[in-house]
RNA sequence: GGGCACUUAGCUCAGUUGGUUAGAGCGUUGCGUUCACAUCGCAGAGGUCAGAGGUUCGACCCCUCUAGUGCCCACCA
């Protein structure tokens, strides 16, 4: 009646079961005060970005707990998005531009601008596309971007009230450089690599003497900016020294000697030359000792004029340089090799320099101290917990966040300056005049803020903060976030301080943090590295659900992953699985029998064991399911329903119902578990259960429309029975032994093949009776009877639990094979009465286990007993 | 230097109030298939749970140490 094809074909749905949820508009949350909210908001890609596996594991999570809670009827709203990533974007716009032989400062900046908003217009929705290809049931009405006209008031709104609470402040301090950005990056985006670095020792001679003394250093191009040399007040070597000064090498610049007990003695030579415009260490011992900053570099890292001969000259060549002519003057004692830690650029990777120069900066103690309260009170839980601590360490030793970037491309900071009297105005809107001298000779600062200052304030901004809007009051704050480790410092920790600051409440309950998707040898996927392994690719291999279903079933909570292509078969394989198990349900289903309520049903009828198990296991299940998801376990949530659905439902009960299918009771239990593990899987496959729900027998009503928003299976505690389950398990165990005979003697299932089994006992008699036919097909046995039975000759035997099932295998058997079968089964068994039997004679034991697990290891010693005394007997009269 | 994670079957990985016989997928061995599915079915083989010590009646699980691997943080130049 309702024909499926062979075999599922992804392709051929997905793309119209999107657009229809789409259109139907079911993505859409709304401000419904007779509903629950149930919010999240996504880390919005860059607009740079295109998806790759990180993506794919982070949006089917969030995905999976959207459409999970809103089966369950919360109104439900993924709020989507991008960021404008200024650093990347800029930087992606210069490379494109280049190819056309054009620079930015060719265009100037408005013309500049103009140009990547050009470029996000073309490219910047690509993620977006590809999120909704994900399945992603994302509310995209709503999607909004960093540079929009409502977050940007809200940065503006954020800057100013800082400013004006004291916690923004601009100041000239050493920040981490990109020369090739050639913008100031904060300390998060400076990235520390290992590096195999040399060690220079280097001679300062002393004034007026013969003398001199040695200092180490990594980066002697700095020397052409030293100042002073710093020795530790303990250190006896240097305790003549104090009345000298130094010459430097190669300038002859005067400098002095200081004593300070941050020199570690046991470094190099335990002196150190103090560059204050150059290292974060020496403009410390600057301020404290009141030392020139002397500034040796262009923004490019370049040489300046300060640095006479070595002007022009790349820091790496002048330092070569340097080296060279310390050599000719004899000044260079050596170098060593030295591995040391160097910050690099997170966004194009070149060496990091420190640089001296005037920024803006928030003051973060005061942001902290909120968050901090929130998360130790346990308003906001970290999963997998241990990242509390990591959180936690980060927050309490927080530093001042530089926020200005050099570049062009970014919110403008709303800062303006009287070019007559130097005022300083810190504006939402630019003024139209000085405030101080009324003169209208007035300039904005070139700089622009860093893109997580849009970043920062997502969870209220993207809600219409400053705005007191309906949806803020009603979404916010938001459940879950979704992260990956990398980030936490950069958007959770920071995110959490904004919440807290401007909304006063915490930004998220839960924050899950996943793991990180790396290559089969454990390296990060990186699009340099070439190790990459494509969604979209996987999409069109494998269909969009086995994407989904095989990444969260490998991923375990907060594990890193280990990808490989041939993962993928597993959800593929899971999917056609399903489709199939429907196909034959579809084929074989009466629409008329089904249209019952499952629980009267249940109730009134008195049902089958197989009937009764697959309702127990379905909604014991169901029951795990939710409790995974409830616990972030999305792969236990997973791997539950893939073990459910193909061993219990396919192997077992559809194998099963396959001689009954024609009754009513089975029509109704097929049906039943079917649509109701549809629904149960509708979250991790949402195309192909909704592909197969849409030809489900059903009414059609506008409700009907479409599984998404179906209600969640609700647990039927009291269909869920251990005796169902443990008698099944019994008929299972049985039908696998005698297959397990069959398969030992090497008997084709084409060999007809009877049995008998030996019951002890009216009720087991009575329960092997009841199953007779079922055990009988399930393994190929031409005839089955139970009773009293007596072991016939050349027979196999099998004892399961209380039962003795006897192969009859005239021709076939060999005694001696057959002895070494049993024995081995013996053997394996008075092992394991052994163990138990000691432990039950152990006084400690039976003192201090608790009654449950004594009574339980006495049942299984005489279950075990049973079973060796029938394999002993059997042994003794084999043949 | 500090912190975190990992080490379980040939491979990739699951495994929490500590309690029978440690699981899965892939691979592998044997058998099978017109009658939902070879993207399949049935039955197997395969493990001293990294090593050592400890706590406990009992440890893959808790504690200590060791070894190896990976990651994060850090102003030893």
């Amino acid at each position: 009646m309702r024909e499926l094809a062979k075999a599922y074909d992804p392709h051929k749905s997905e793309d119209a079961i999107y657009k229809n949820w789409e259109c139907k508009g079911y993505f859409r949350g709304k401000t419904n005060p007779s509903k629950k909210p149930y919010s999240i908001v996504i880390p919005p890609p860059n607009i740079t970005g295109i998806l790759h596996m990180g993506h794919a594991l982070n949006d089917t999570i969030q995905d999976i707990l959207v459409r999970f809670n809103r089966m369950k009827g919360f109104e439900t709203e993924w709020m989507p998005g991008t960021d404008h990533a200024g650093i990347a974007t800029q930087n992606v716009v210069e490379k494109k531009l280049a190819k056309e032989g054009i620079k930015r400062q060719d265009l100037g900046r408005d013309k500049f601008i103009d140009e990547i908003w050009r470029w996000r217009k073309d490219y910047g929705s690509t993620i977006i596309r590809q999120l909704k290809k994900l399945g992603c049931s994302c509310d995209w009405d709503r999607t909004r971007f960093t540079m929009d006209e409502g977050l940007s008031e809200a940065v503006l709104e954020v800057f100013v009230r800082l400013y004006k609470k004291g916690l923004i402040y601009r100041g000239n301090y050493i920040i981490n450089w990109c020369p090739r950005c050639q913008t100031a990056l904060s300390d998060e985006e400076s990235q520390h690599k290992d590096v195999d670095g040399l060690l220079y020792h280097i001679k300062y001679p002393v004034k007026g003497s013969k003398e001199f003394i040695v200092v180490a250093t990594t980066r002697p191009e700095t020397m052409l900016g030293d100042v002073a040399i710093a020795v530790n007040p303990k250190d006896k070597r240097y305790k003549d020294l104090k009345d000298k000064t130094l010459l430097l090498p190669i300038l002859n610049r005067e400098l002095k000697i200081i004593y300070d007990p941050l020199v570690d003695m046991k470094f190099g030579t335990g002196a150190l030359k103090v560059t204050p415009a150059h290292d974060p260490v020496d403009f410390g011992l600057g301020q404290k000792y009141n030392l020139e900053q002397i500034n040796v570099m262009n923004e490019d890292a370049t040489i300046n004029s300060i640095g006479g001969d070595y002007e022009g000259m790349d820091r790496l060549e002048a330092r070569e340089a340097i080296i060279t002519d310390l050599k000719d003057r004899g000044l260079f004692i050596k170098s060593e090799a030295h591995r040391h830690a160097v910050g690099h650029c997170y966004r194009c990777h070149t060496m990091v320099e420190p640089r001296l120069s005037p920024q803006w900066f928030v003051k973060m103690k005061p942001l902290a101290e909120p968050a901090i309260a929130a998360v130790n009170e346990g308003r906001i839980k970290f999963y997998p917990e241990r990242w509390t601590k990591v959180y936690l360490d980060w927050m309490n030793n927080i530093r001042d966040w530089c926020i200005s970037r050099q570049i062009w491309w970014g919110h403008r900071i709303p800062v303006y300056y009287c070019k007559d009297c130097g005022e300083v105005m810190v504006l939402k809107l630019p003024p139209v005049k000085c405030s101080k001298c009324g003169l209208q000779n007035i300039e904005q600062d070139p700089d622009v803020l860093d893109t997580w200052f849009s970043s920062w304030l997502w969870p209220f901004s993207t809600f219409g903060w400053p705005k007191e809007s309906p949806e803020l009051k009603y979404f916010y704050p938001t459940n879950s976030l979704v992260t990956a480790q990398e980030i936490i410092f950069f958007w959770v920790a920071r995110m959490i301080m904004a919440g807290m600051e401007f909304m006063r409440d915490i930004p998220f309950k839960d924050v899950y943090i996943h793991g990180t998707v790396r290559d089969i040898t454990g390296t990060k996927m990186s699009k340099s590295l070439g190790n990459v392994i494509d969604p979209l690719d996987m999409i069109k291999k494998y269909g969009t659900d086995a994407l989904r279903f095989s990444i969260v079933s490998i991923t375990s909570q907060g594990q890193d992953v280990f990808l490989s292509e041939n993962k993928f078969e597993l959800g593929r394989n899971f999917a056609n699985k399903l489709w199939n198990a429907s196909r034959f349900i579809l084929m074989n289903l009466k629409e008329e029998e089904i249209a019952v309520d499952l629980c009267v049903f249940f109730k009134e009828s008195e049902l089958a064991l197989p009937e009764r198990w697959i309702l127990s296991r379905l909604y014991s299940n169901l029951n795990d399911v939710e409790r995974c998801l409830g616990e972030y376990k999305f792969n236990e949530a997973a791997n539950i329903i893939y073990e459910f659905i193909w061993h219990e439902f396919c192997d077992w009960y559809i194998e099963i119902a396959k001689s009954t299918i024609t009754e009513k009771s089975v029509q109704v239990v097929l049906y039943k578990v079917l649509e109701k593990s549809l629904r149960m899987l509708h979250p991790f496959m949402p195309f192909i259960t909704e592909e197969i729900w849409q030809k489900l027998p059903r009414k059609n009503d506008a409700a009907d429309d479409s599984i998404m928003i179906q209600p969640w299976p609700h647990v039927q505690k009291d269909i869920i029975s251990n005796k169902a389950e443990g008698d099944m398990k019994c008929v299972i165990n049985i039908i696998t032994a005698i297959r397990n005979i069959r398969s030992v003697w090497n008997i084709p299932p084409s060999r007809e093949m009877s049995a008998l089994i030996n019951v002890h006992g009216k009720k087991d008699e009575e329960f092997l009776n009841e199953n007779m036919e079922m055990i009988k097909r399930l393994s190929r046995l031409s005839s089955l009877e139970a009773g009293k039975k007596s072991k016939p000759k050349n027979s196999a035997v099998s004892v399961v639990v209380t039962f003795e099932v006897y192969v009859p295998l005239e021709g076939v058997i060999d005694f001696d094979k057959e002895r070494a079968r049993l024995k081995k089964e013996e053997e394996r068994i008075s092992s394991e009465i052994k163990s138990i039997a000691a432990r039950l004679k152990n006084r400690h034991f039976t003192s201090k286990a608790p009654e449950d697990v004594i009574e339980k290891q006495k049942a299984r010693k005489a279950d075990l007993e049973l079973q060796i005394k029938k394999i002993k007997d059997n042994l003794r009269n084999i043949g």
